[in-house]
DNA sequence: CTGAAAGCGCTAACAC
DNA sequence: GTGTTAGCGCTTTCAG
């Protein structure tokens, strides 16, 4: 393989000369420049990233962290439009990413900084960090500048990116309630998880506003799962009649999948005899009839922001920071006003 | 950060030593290796992989390469599927993935050498190849171990792992044709595709086992895109009535989702007035009403494949090889015995 | 068994 | 402007 040698010896000039054209420093003559380019394109010469970033100090390599990747069970596109957020960013700014993938065993042997240290990064973007996760206690003592997404920890090299979860739940239960809506009952997800709490918040929020409130009466709740969505209304049901309820309010896309789902068992139309509105706008939701009403996450945009804070944070530019990200409502065929 | 010379002076050892031990070398006695576990726990050391892969000899990294990712027109999940099993793979036995992206242009520029070179592995699988980008041409001239995903290459570092696409689309036409199904239409996808033509000759087997052929009158060309399909089909209906067809044979998913909802716009009920088969099986399949009968591919095991091979080529336990791995049928309400 | 020394491919002071 | 030199953190001969 053609190194950086042997370009500097084809060219008849020294190793850090190469180094230095190649890197576009600008001590270097227009000439010898050239010269250099030409060589090295001629040879084929690219450079090795792991003897870059040994020696660099200026450091562009750059980590997108799969946190539970294996566990995940979420809706698999999700990965993959973070990254294709973060890799974009990336590409426009010449950063390196690299992807890997950690559980949480994994952060109980090393810490952030060290695990930076392993894969020779600078800094990295984490997704999938949950609150019971290790990191969340120790990330706020890294050196090493890290973004979070979905999750916002508070340090001077930590930033975060998630959207507005009560503010845009408030929304959409608003939506509901401007419908005419007024016996909601919410699918809640994982109490302990941070954005369940938001959520739950922003629909307190809109519902108080109209005098209605939540008890044990009109909460189904689960761990963002599809099957216990499913069985949480068969169950509420068995105490409930059609007369009790006209819309469903889920934490996410997948409960709202289950709800329909039995609903649809039970002999309920959607939305003829109940409305229903999901979260987080998978692509599942203009599919499935009917299509669903949710709030899109933009999850692109969000790799893409997290990456641009991450960028920031790495060359001082900017201490910590907790972004809050634009959302949007999707609207779908699964929301009408309720039955008179 | 913590570095081996750290370790090796709190041990009172020499640096070599350290790399012996932790790399569990057997000529390293029990009481060193114990004390030098110790103290490399105590101080928190984690060797640094840029750095092992510069100068380490028996390689362990490899690349998971996506070509074309920026305009993937799949579904987000097969990135994240294959992933998952390219990662888990890695994970079982030691070695360090990293994912990379690449695009049709970076293929001119460098080539699959020195791509591994500038990324520092010794080997890589590759999703996303079209036969019509560069790599085609010159990857069967490469020295470092590849593995391309759905693309068949012939080489001796070359493998690659496929489905067998022959087979599993005559499996699905034939069922149809069990169905009792004659007036089959097939919605084709990018001809210039060798899954298409694969495909496509094993729609052709099964066909001609029943006296049935294919002609324009029954082709509509798409390239896979759902927008296509939906065109594709109004237009057939332009100049035929449903009597001409009782089922739609899909070469994806996505183009059966396009015709599915030009189906529904038009007033035909799937499956009573028509049928309709896809093929990957992609999550949505089981949320669209009526659920669809695809061909699952089962990306996961498609990635562990790959890195498995991968690995045996690299290690020289194994030339290039072609693996066909097993698919299934999924059925899904979409399919019924046609209307008399 | 262990240490010294060379070197992986590159960048970054520091001279000239 | 350019070359020399010294590392980055690790593995791997090669002595002993």
């Amino acid at each position: 393989m053609i190194t950086i040698q042997d370009v500097a010896k084809a060219a008849g000039v020294s190793v850090s000369t190469v180094s230095r054209a190649l890197n576009n420093y600008s001590d270097v003559s227009e000439s010898t420049r050239a010269k250099i380019y030409e060589t090295a394109k001629k040879l084929g010469y690219v450079a090795n990233i792991n003897a870059r970033s040994l020696s660099s100090k200026n450091q562009t390599n750059i980590a997108l962290i799969f946190s539970g990747f294996f566990e995940s069970k979420l809706f698999c596109e999700f990965e993959t439009l973070l990254m294709r957020g973060v890799y974009k960013y990336a590409y426009e700014h010449n950063l390196d990413v690299s992807t890997r993938v950690i559980d949480n065993n994994t952060q109980k042997v090393k810490n952030y900084d060290q695990l930076c240290h392993e894969f020779g990064v600078s800094g990295s973007v984490i997704f999938g960090l949950k609150t019971t996760d290790f990191y969340c206690q120790t990330l706020p003592q890294a050196q090493t500048p890290c973004v979070t997404i979905d999750l916002a920890l508070e340090a001077s090299k930590l930033g975060s990116v998630t959207v507005d979860n009560t503010e845009s739940f408030r929304i959409l239960t608003q939506h509901l309630i401007d419908m005419g809506h007024r016996k909601i009952v919410l699918i809640q997800g994982r109490k302990q998880a941070l954005v369940t709490m938001e959520r739950f918040s922003g629909a307190q929020m809109a519902m108080k506003t109209s005098g209605l409130s939540f008890s044990d009466d009109n909460i189904i709740n689960t761990n963002y799962l599809e099957e216990e969505a499913y069985n949480g209304v068969i169950e509420y049901f068995k105490t409930h009649t059609i007369d009790d309820v006209t819309a469903f309010l889920c934490m996410s896309d997948l409960t709202a999948f289950g709800a329909m789902k039995a609903l649809n068992y039970l002999g309920y139309r959607v939305p003829q005899d109940v409305s229903i509105v999901g979260y987080d706008g998978v692509i599942a939701t203009t599919y499935i009839t009917p299509t669903l009403t949710t709030v899109n996450q933009h999850i692109e945009e969000k790799g893409y922001a997290a990456a641009e804070l991450l960028h920031k944070i790495i060359k001082g530019e900017q201490g910590g920071q907790k972004l809050l990200l634009p959302y949007s409502i999707q609207n779908g065929n699964s929301v009408a006003k309720p039955r008179n």
